[in-house]
DNA sequence: ACCTGAACACCGTTCAAGT
DNA sequence: ACCTGAACACCGTTCAAGT
């Protein structure tokens, strides 16, 4: 579902729209992304959405691969814009507050990612430099050497990070999480998952009990993932602070 | 290319093979998968590979899907079968040496995804709770709760280390590591790469040039996966140690 | 220059039919 | 019961043709 259709003024009948940009056609890709799912995001269901014939997509997209690519610059791009309003200006945050202020970054970068939960799988996929990952990037390696961390540091932090700087981490039991495919998201099934688990984890089971908020066996409650994501990203920066304090490592 | 066709004995002339199972099916698409990757791996290549029509896989197998569940089935079981030869056995260890012992653990599941590149990005995919993956981690937790951490700071910790429990992590820069696809690792180029990067990316490169072993204008120099996974792992374990000591946090 | 329709080489999968 | 061939509903993409 989409308003497209009518978004713009057209001229009465053909299907022929104001003009046809990369930018829009990402913009689109992005939109339709959020609405469909990643899964929906075809070259035909695109183009059907953008009023035009699949085949013209190709002129302002080189494949498939190409447009996953602008699409994941879009969402980076507007992880830099979240970012880049944040106050104060990172270069004029003292230096060593840099474990707050790339706390700050990294939190609001995640919280444009839950605005586009299929992006970290595409994030994922992409294997180039691209320009805006890499400026991202490169001012998380600023803020932390200008915080007095040797480049060394700065670099097994960056590694340490990984996915993490960018605001997503890898939950393999999440199913709903930011990496997850809603469409994918399946009924927890209460009885019959439990039971098994019963058998299968009776340390995970018992951890759950003690451990989750509702009761283990109304629903199995899916765990609090903005609280765990910051509590493996301070272990991360506490650590890193940790072995900063102790002479640049 | 593979050798399925001679590896049994089989009837003079027809296609027929020995009988086909399900487990014989999985084990073909983890051969395939290492050896051409997990794009190669579809119905119709698979059945080829087995000397079958691709319908006929469907008696073993529901869908795809199904398939991929399978294959991460066997490549978990590899794992535990790995983890289970650590000699002490895990139940023998003494508790207080808990982190010792999940560090082993860890390396050693990472040590049989290396033999499995293609592992990480189906593992992810994976939204059902797989039995073995449970049972890997249900001693985890195991490990981690007779060690004397309460359930609470148990329950953060297998969320911090994600699906470094298994053995990977998320490397954005990383093309060529554990979740990459061989085919997909671009050329480093370097030439203009590096040009590219100089503008886009000052500090990275002045990381890069401190850090690299190579010089950054002969390789681009990728970096060491197997120390950066065990760095941000003891970063991760470093902390929880602490915590712990801190009083069940 | 931009857009199109038909076609190609793939997918996973359904279904009715064979043994 | 297990396996098959033809067919279906999709993909991404090529290509020659339209304006």
């Amino acid at each position: 579902m989409s308003t497209s259709r009518t978004s713009t003024p057209q001229t009465a009948g053909a299907g022929a729209r104001s003009t046809l940009t990369r930018a829009r056609v990402l913009a689109e890709a992005v939109a339709l992304a959020d609405s469909e799912g990643l899964g929906a995001l075809t070259m035909r269901s695109l183009a059907r959405e953008l009023g035009i014939e699949a085949m013209s997509l190709y002129h302002h997209v080189a494949s498939k691969e190409d447009l996953l690519d602008g699409v994941a610059e879009v969402v980076v791009r507007e992880i830099l814009d979240a970012v880049g309003a944040l106050e104060p200006a990172p270069e004029d945050t003292p230096p060593a507050e840099w474990k707050h202020a790339l706390r700050r970054r990294i939190l609001t970068a995640r919280s444009v990612l839950l605005r586009h939960p299929w992006a970290p799988s595409v994030l994922e996929t992409r294997t180039g430099f691209s320009p805006y990952v890499v400026r991202y990037h490169d001012a998380l390696v600023a803020l932390l050497h200008r915080g007095g961390l040797s480049y060394d540091l700065v670099h097994h932090a960056m590694h340490a990070l990984g996915s993490r700087a960018l605001g997503f981490s890898q939950e393999l039991f999440d199913p709903g999480g930011p990496g997850g495919d809603p469409a994918a998201a399946p009924e927890p099934d209460d009885e019959d998952l439990l039971a098994r688990l019963t058998d299968e984890a009776p340390h995970i089971v018992a951890m759950l009990a003690e451990v989750a908020h509702v009761e283990p066996d109304s629903t199995l409650g899916w765990c609090d993932d903005q609280a765990e994501f910051e509590f493996g990203l301070d272990l991360i920066l506490d650590g890193l602070e940790r072995l900063a304090a102790r002479g640049s490592r």
